[in-house]
DNA sequence: GCCAACGTTGGC
DNA sequence: GCCAACGTTGGC
């Protein structure tokens, strides 16, 4: 089993929207990033735990788990001609984009803040904490996941 | 709201 | 295939 964190606008759709929904899962639509959507494409298997992460708030951090229940799959969104996440040059035929569905596990009873993440020394090769980060997308080690956890 | 860092686009 | 211009991300 792998280990992986996705960014999301709580704004947008933050962990507490991921619960509301049916089955408390919803596909992880949007990603346009090929670095991503390799990820999710290729990687991303069925039961992998995926850490939610808030960014782009006043409290950026992890809040909780989710889990991928369905494996990468086209980003049907990218064919919707009105929808924020058009993109004209991805058709059904030949995707470009593609997303995983995920399912709400556990919500933390306190963020693990960026800056908490940043000062552990042990976490200092994860992606997240390096400057200029803009990956949505990236794995973490079983190391680094067991780490994070005693932050909670 | 600012702006640095990054990814993508497109002219050449 | 280089690289400048542009758009986006995301912390602050």
């Amino acid at each position: 089993m792998n280990y992986w964190l996705m960014k999301s606008e709580p704004d947008v759709f933050g962990i507490d929207d991921l619960k509301k929904m049916k089955n408390k899962t919803e596909h992880w639509d949007g990603v346009r990033n090929y670095q991503a959507r390799n990820m999710m494409r290729d990687q991303m298997k069925k039961g992998d735990q995926v850490f939610f992460y808030h960014s782009n708030c006043k409290e950026p951090g992890i809040v909780g788990i989710m889990k991928v229940v369905r494996e990468g799959y086209p980003d049907f969104t990218a064919h919707e001609p009105n929808g924020k996440y058009y993109d004209p040059k991805s058709n059904s035929d030949n995707p470009r984009w593609y997303m995983v569905d995920v399912q709400y596990v556990r919500k933390f009873k306190h963020t693990i803040t960026l800056e908490e993440l940043k000062s552990h020394p042990d976490l200092e090769e994860m992606r997240l904490v390096r400057r200029g980060n803009r990956l949505s997308v990236m794995p973490v080690t079983a190391q680094q996941w067991k780490t994070i956890l005693t932050l909670e």
